[in-house]
DNA sequence: TTCTTACACCTACAGTTGTAGGTGTATTCT
DNA sequence: AGAATACACCTACAACTGTAGGTGTAAGAA
């Protein structure tokens, strides 16, 4: 299993790729056309070459059924995100998680569940370093 | 003043600068340079090139004082991170700010000081909801 | 005065990325 | 049988990005 931090760096449009793999193991080209296609105009050959790209660079692997591949994502999705987040952290942020808080709740709204929530995450984190 | 929103996104060499020009107002070239150089390997050239480039984007603004040119950003710094976790937000945890704290705690060692903060910071942000 | 240094600018290259037309082949539909 | 569909693959283009050599000019140092 790849580890992210060996890997290249993805891009907005190849994280929406991989976010549809991660949900969908085994999907298909024509499946992740079909729902970005319904989303937006893009055409099959462009889903198709991020795709191909996106196996080339060790995220995806695939196993062919016939002449159908089906794909998998290559990393598990919480250690890429982890991955992401550290990586905005040390670069944008000096390595200041609380900076990164600090510019999500700029722009968030939170509800009073989400904020209960993720005081939740903070303090089992917290607790989970005893 | 501009909106990162209309801008083109910045790559992390891009970021790295932009937190230079934030951090330094006014600073030119040659100081942007030494300080970069003092980490790595890196030609004059490459930063030359790079703050030209944020320029034309957008991102930057200069003065010229004789021949030096003094650059300063366009945008403030806690306006385009906000914008920049946003769209992390959007992208890859499908606009779940929860997601995002869930893989900040993952990859990052809190200490009781920081969570706290943390803590605090959610409060505010709800607190000034009501 | 000559040499050195610094600068903005010009230029170039290679890699990456998003976009998509086109093709041969196999399968399915009419 | 012919037409339509789907696929992996080939190909191409333009924009973006990081990297950096080179140049004319001005200012500072020797």
């Amino acid at each position: 299993m790849s580890d992210p931090q060996d890997m290249p760096s993805l891009s907005e449009a190849q994280m929406e790729i991989m976010n549809i793999v991660w949900d969908r193991p085994d999907t298909t080209l024509g499946e992740i056309w079909l729902e970005l296609h319904s989303k937006r105009s893009i055409a099959r050959n462009t889903i198709q070459t991020l795709l191909s790209r996106l196996v080339d660079k060790g995220w995806l692997v695939y196993r062919a059924e016939g002449k159908i591949f089906h794909y998998r994502a290559a990393v598990p999705r919480e250690k890429t995100m982890t991955h992401v987040v550290n990586r905005l952290v040390e670069t944008a942020f000096n390595g200041s998680a609380e900076g990164l808080v600090m510019a999500l709740l700029d722009g968030q709204d939170l509800d009073a569940d989400e904020a209960q929530r993720i005081r939740a995450l903070i303090d089992r984190a917290q607790a989970g370093q005893k």
